[in-house]
DNA sequence: ATCGAAGTTCGACATTCATCGAATAAGTGT
DNA sequence: ACACTTATTCGATGAATGTCGAACTTCGAT
């Protein structure tokens, strides 16, 4: 059995799985929404390069929260481990509900 | 100075001071998601009329958590504290976010 | 005046949460 | 082999959170 995963296996939850209350939760610290909203605009980024400013074992953290939630798809590669947002099956079980707080967030920059 | 209100005023947020992680993190509890879909189908309700489980003072926490995110808005009527949803204020800040949510919550019945 | 109804405030409690540092694991490259 | 990079896991810590019961306030009714 072919074992790649660095430590644990990635679980995702399956589309039908995801709850709105995690995703809710997921979306109301600021470290995660910039994640989230880093992903928006481009298909995968490694771990390490987003525009946030917590240590490395929060970020992992974070991760860990946003992919239970079902808000985020992430991947190995080599030495990386690549991100993407599920945005697409985000929308199909809550239809136009990630546009929306991704739009409110883009709307009020000055909570940042 | 005429003071009617019970004990401390009531504070409603100003629509510009609506935080989206406040909106996002008082949404994410199941009680108060109750509230808030309780009052999308009717203009205003008594504070103990709603369907949920929890204990006097629970409630009133609650509705405090949701009053000071700018997601409802109270009024005192005798003895009674009516509450309201502040939907065309959220709407006009987060368009259509409070909808999505709203219709999220609807379309996952088993969640509950 | 007294009682009951409606809600709040306060204090306590257990749980969850965001955060960090240190140690660890896995892969790349020399 | 060895060092470096990337990211995680673990344990600890302080803050926030949801919950409750008891005491209290305010108003309406008897």
């Amino acid at each position: 059995m072919a074992r790649t995963s660095r430590r644990a296996a990635l679980t995702h939850p399956e589309p039908e799985e995801i709850d709105l209350f995690d995703v809710l939760h997921a979306l109301s610290d600021p470290t995660r929404m910039t994640i989230v909203h880093t992903l928006s605009t481009e298909p995968e980024r490694a771990c390490g390069t987003f525009p946030v400013d917590v240590a490395p074992s929060t970020l992992s953290h974070h991760f860990k929260v946003l992919r239970e939630a079902g808000l985020i798809h992430q991947r190995e590669e080599a030495n990386r481990r690549l991100t993407a947002l599920r945005a697409a099956e985000l929308d199909a079980r809550f239809p136009g509900m990630l546009a929306a707080v991704l739009a409110a967030y883009d709307r009020t920059p000055e909570a940042r």
